[in-house]
DNA sequence: AGCGATGTGTGATCTCCATCACCAAACCAT
DNA sequence: ATGGTTTGGTGATGGAGATCACACATCGCT
């Protein structure tokens, strides 16, 4: 059964591109003690506040992480894809999920009890380094995000913000500017922390001012520079 | 040298209180590496953007980590106490510290140099794992954080939820309900992302409510759950 | 087609808080 | 003391955006 799981794992994803530099002994540990199964759209991985059970590894589709607030409102932390693991600061310290985890689309994702973490990652420092350099991005993400919500209060610069950081991590080289839009005026905001409608006004006004294009869900940036002048403004 | 630096270490936090439940091989070996300094008040360890080049380790005094934004105005994120790492998430990761950690008081800090820190973390799977569960805290309380700042808009909550906390820290079992207010006005409005003034009225108001009273630095709150109850108002 | 459900566009209003301005209090050095 | 520096109190004003309210578009479904 471990073989079988290994097998279909590599199936799905290169070792290298999912687990980095890691050694492979390390590597063959974890794909031992990892189960990996199918979830549809929309599967709940983990809830926040639960109690931890165990981390999730991504291997194919993408995940969003969100917490909620005591209105019923919700941020959205970030899309999780390819190799990330999640719910490891809640397995490691012991305390509750701090997010929510659902997936966006179907998704492959292998799943690791906290007690065969803890263990591997006391046997083989590598791993215990991986996780942390996973936790250590998670950080620096979450600290930039509060620095961007927080103290850049037009919603105007958040949204450019988002965008250009969109651009940055679909850099298609053969259509420069141009994105698919996945996600719903609703979610936007989500991200950063405004209405539905405050985000429909803006693209409403980006538009106007020529800095985005938009035909249906693909979304064009002709002019980069100009939507970062906005940043900082 | 080095032995000088382990006996000094143990005068001012004793084992168990700073390295929590680490084995001895892996203290003896952090020590080892480690160099411990006098910090005046107000002393920058590290600035946000700055390149990574090692860790510190508070021994004695506590720290305030702070990220500024494009605008000039500051957000505290946390204040670090005895036995915290700091900068651990940029070490690991390689990027830039994510946030600027200045001293509030005199401190005793340990400083460890990045590679001595990956070195140890790869031969020590605890110390590794010692590592991930501060970092795993931080992220925690830095997720706890964007929840109460973005998603409960009405500036009371969130500093009537500031002052929960605290309570909730500076829980001395002789006088219950009361605690030093260490941080000015100004400071805590860079705690809940608020206006200097905004933080002076709050204060007002609750304290007409009664549901704080105040001495020169001294705090107490005669009713906590009259305070809890503006949470999620 | 026709019908719900879901997503989007846009006006009108209203509230909270940042900001400016200025003074009062406390603190600290000499 | 006494003058300078930091901190705290409070009014007035303005503006960004949440919220409400509704109409329109779009999509999937039988």
């Amino acid at each position: 059964m471990a073989t079988q799981v290994v097998n279909n794992a590599q199936k799905l994803a290169p070792v290298d591109k999912t687990f980095g530099d890691l050694p492979p002994a390390a590597i063959e540990a974890l794909e031992q003690a990892a189960l990996t199964t199918s979830y549809p759209t929309g599967a709940v991985l983990f809830a926040e506040a639960q109690s931890p059970r165990g981390v999730f590894i991504v291997r194919r589709g993408r995940v969003k992480l969100s917490v909620c607030g005591s209105d019923g409102r919700t941020l959205i932390l970030r899309i999780a894809d390819i190799g990330c693991p999640l719910g490891v600061a809640a397995v490691v310290s012991g305390r509750p999920y701090e997010a929510t985890a659902e997936t966006q689309e179907p998704c492959e994702i292998s799943f690791l009890r906290q007690a065969d973490l803890v263990r591997l990652m006391r046997q083989h420092g590598e791993l215990a380094l991986w996780v942390t350099q996973h936790i250590s991005r998670d950080y620096a993400s979450t600290c930039r995000e509060i620095r961007d919500l927080i103290l850049s209060d037009s919603a105007s610069e958040k949204l450019a913000r988002l965008l250009v950081g969109w651009l940055d991590e679909n850099t298609s080289a053969k259509n420069p500017g141009q994105m698919k839009l996945a996600l719903t005026h609703e979610e936007i905001g989500q991200m950063i922390g405004s209405s539905r409608e405050t985000v429909s006004r803006l693209f409403a006004g980006f538009k106007k001012q020529h800095l985005i294009q938009q035909t249906g869900s693909t979304l064009v940036i002709p002019n980069r520079v100009a939507l970062e002048s906005l940043i900082t403004a």
